[in-house]
DNA sequence: AGCACGCCGACT
DNA sequence: GTCGGCGTGCTC
């Protein structure tokens, strides 16, 4: 009989990130089990804590006296021994604590429901699952020997007829063959609207209890009832976003991503894996297949090529869009003028309206992304922050796009005048430019605002801002890309490749027989998607980063605290690691931040000795501040590979 | 986080 | 001689 349970605590301290025993108390011993919630005393101030169970012992290995457990939660097992090894390994790879991983990989408790689903079955009301097995006891299937796939598959281009991509489409039947082998899967995507997508498509080829839902939009209870089905041992599909990664499902056959590079993949909260990462590190734990697929592949996707981790494929068929460059020229029709559309582009897109829908992808949000004085021409700034202001809808007061503010009066520095006019076009103002050039078309605005998920019939020209155009079933006879000079205008490193990103996603959604206007002049990347040879341009992006060591060749730890703090971490790392340190820089509200970049084998002894530092920070006192008596808690912050760092 | 242990200044 | 300051360290 198990005496002494091994417990992780679930408290977000970094010092408290261990695994402690403490001895059964026998009117537990019924319901104690591995991956049960248990509540558990800290001798400090009588403090109980929660923590999950995830060993159960005869003995004891710690030569202490053993505190008793207080209670059993729930007698539920919800943290599987794979889940609890994958969020130990995630927490290693970010500097992280597995509490903080554990907080997403387990829904909060729904007490009600689970109480029932329990009830249900301990009642053996399933007798063909025979109560709870979790996936890893043992050998039960024959995954062994033969090592799975690991691989980047280009994704096939339009839509099919019922409105579904058919990037989407092949991953659901490669997902509904595994399924049908008894094994599950799990299929990742950027956010509801696929999830959505893929759900509709697979309700009429399989079985909706196989089926199994995992995103942050549904409610706790859904959530429950979905996660606890994950754990009756049969085989499902597990669908859903970032979370769906940390699905407990048995018999993981293959994992799934789908748009590796979308930025909905990079987790908000601490410890801020990205699930591409999770992804990796779960096939490693598992030898299960995994697939990365996507129009055009991410950088961190090319490397793992490169490095012969995963093996390319390409699904594309030859009937790939005509991908057209045309700048505007001047002197064209004035409407084509302001509306920013070459005459080409304008003349076929107003044939394939009557018959079809035009897709318009335009680069800016909003109505203006600038304004200009009207004495002197000037662009119009922030009186705060100094960047530009803009015109979030026609009329309304003009914005600071970085900290949100509006502007009820201003004047200009240079001139004085208290007149501004915009100055370029979002999609509000695009759509007011093209209902001129389009008179009779239904004009439908997609944005961040605006959630669609399809437009249906003909005659609807859609405008779009990148990342939110509604899908026509068989596509779009005409998708015209707008803006795109500006686009490559911006600032930062991912700037070409996010701009391909989001441009091919765009002309994916051309129907096969339609045309992809590019609105703008020849560019590496306007030239690589007109070609469709985008594999080759992010390997030639790749090659140029390893030069100068930016990710995804290299990882990249952002530092961040109190200079004092920043500069302390720092130093006592540098004693024992040779450190590649861009900063610190000292923030507006005076914190400072400091990149620190490492070698993939390098970060394996240099993030360990980061998670130390913060534990380090946490356990001793900061350094009195000249002034401030104030003892607070650190505010050392370690983010791994954040994302547009550079 | 909390809270106990521990070694130096002004008090009945 | 003690009460108490909060610096340091621990939590099975």
């Amino acid at each position: 009989m198990a005496r002494v349970a091994s417990v992780a605590l679930l408290t977000p301290l970094p010092q408290l990130d261990r695994v402690l025993e403490y001895a059964i108390p026998e009117p537990l011993q019924a319901s104690i089990a591995v991956g049960v919630r248990v509540r558990a005393p800290l001798r400090t101030g009588g403090r109980v804590v929660e923590g999950f169970v995830l060993a159960l012992a005869e003995e004891s290995s710690y030569e202490g006296k053993l505190a008793e457990l207080v209670s059993v939660v729930s007698p539920v097992p919800v943290l599987t021994p794979e889940i609890a090894e994958l969020a130990r390994e995630v927490a290693n790879r970010q500097a992280g604590t597995l509490n903080d991983v554990l907080r997403l990989a387990v829904p909060a408790r729904s007490a009600r429901f689970e109480a029932a689903w329990w009830e249900a079955r301990c009642a053996g009301s399933a007798p063909e699952t025979g109560g709870i097995r979790h996936a890893v006891d043992g050998d039960s299937d024959a995954t062994e020997a033969v090592p799975r796939e690991r691989a980047f598959r280009a994704a096939p281009h339009g839509v099919r007829s019922d409105g579904t991509p058919r990037a989407l489409a092949a991953i659901l039947d490669a997902a509904l063959a595994d399924l049908s082998h008894g094994e599950s899967v799990i299929v990742a995507v950027p956010d509801f609207r696929e999830v959505e997508l893929a759900l509709r498509y697979l309700s009429t080829r399989a079985d909706e209890r196989l089926v199994r839902r995992m995103d942050a939009r549904l409610k706790p209870k859904e959530r429950a009832r979905h996660f606890l089905a994950c754990l009756e041992g049969t085989p499902v599909i597990a669908i859903g976003t970032r979370s769906a990664l940390y699905a407990p499902v048995t018999k993981l056959a293959s994992i799934y991503i789908w748009d590796d590079d979308d930025d909905s993949f990079t987790e908000p909260l601490a410890p801020y894996a990205h699930t591409r990462d999770v992804a990796l590190l779960r096939q490693q734990l598992t030898g299960c297949r995994l697939v990365f697929s996507s129009y055009v592949p991410s950088a961190a996707v090319v490397r793992l090529i490169d490095m012969g981790w995963l093996t390319a494929h390409d699904d594309r068929q030859v009937n790939l869009p005509r991908v057209v460059i045309s700048e505007h020229v001047l002197g064209e029709d004035d409407r084509l003028q302001h509306a920013r559309i070459p005459s080409y582009a304008w003349r076929r897109a107003r044939e394939a309206l009557s018959s079809s829908n035009v897709l318009m992808q335009v680069g800016r949000a909003g109505y203006a992304p600038a304004l200009v004085c009207e004495g002197c021409g000037e662009r119009v700034t922030c009186r705060s922050c100094g960047t530009f202001l803009g015109q979030p809808r026609k009329d309304a007061l003009p914005r600071c796009r970085v900290c949100g503010r509006d502007y009820m009066r201003w004047s200009c520095l240079h001139c004085g005048s208290e007149r501004a006019r915009p100055s370029g076009s979002g999609v509000h103002r695009t759509v007011e430019e093209l209902g001129r050039a389009f008179p009779g078309a239904t004009l439908v605005v997609a944005d961040g605002e605006h959630e669609r998920v399809s437009v249906s019939g003909t005659g609807n020209l859609v405008v779009a801002t990148r990342g939110t155009a509604p899908i026509a079933p068989s596509g779009y006879a005409c998708v015209i890309l707008l803006d795109t000079g500006s686009m490559l205008l911006r600032e930062g490193l991912d700037v070409v490749l996010d701009a391909l990103h989001g441009w091919a996603a765009a002309a994916a959604l051309c129907a096969d027989d339609g045309e992809v206007f590019v609105a703008g002049s020849e560019h590496p990347a306007t030239i690589a998607l007109r070609d469709h040879s985008e594999l080759a341009l992010v390997r030639e992006e790749l090659q140029a980063r390893r030069a100068l060591s930016f990710p995804p060749t290299v990882r990249v730890a952002e530092v961040h605290g109190t200079r004092a703090e920043v500069e302390h971490a720092l130093e006592r790392l540098g004693e024992q690691h040779e450190l590649d340190i861009l900063g610190p820089l000292t923030d507006e509200d005076g914190t400072s931040r400091a990149l620190v970049r490492m070698s993939y084998a390098n970060a394996r002894t240099l993030v360990p000795a980061m998670k130390a530092e913060l534990v380090r920070a946490a356990t001793s006192r900061p350094a009195p501040l000249p002034g401030k008596r104030r003892a607070a808690g650190s505010t050392l912050r370690i983010r791994l590979d954040p994302p547009h760092a550079f």
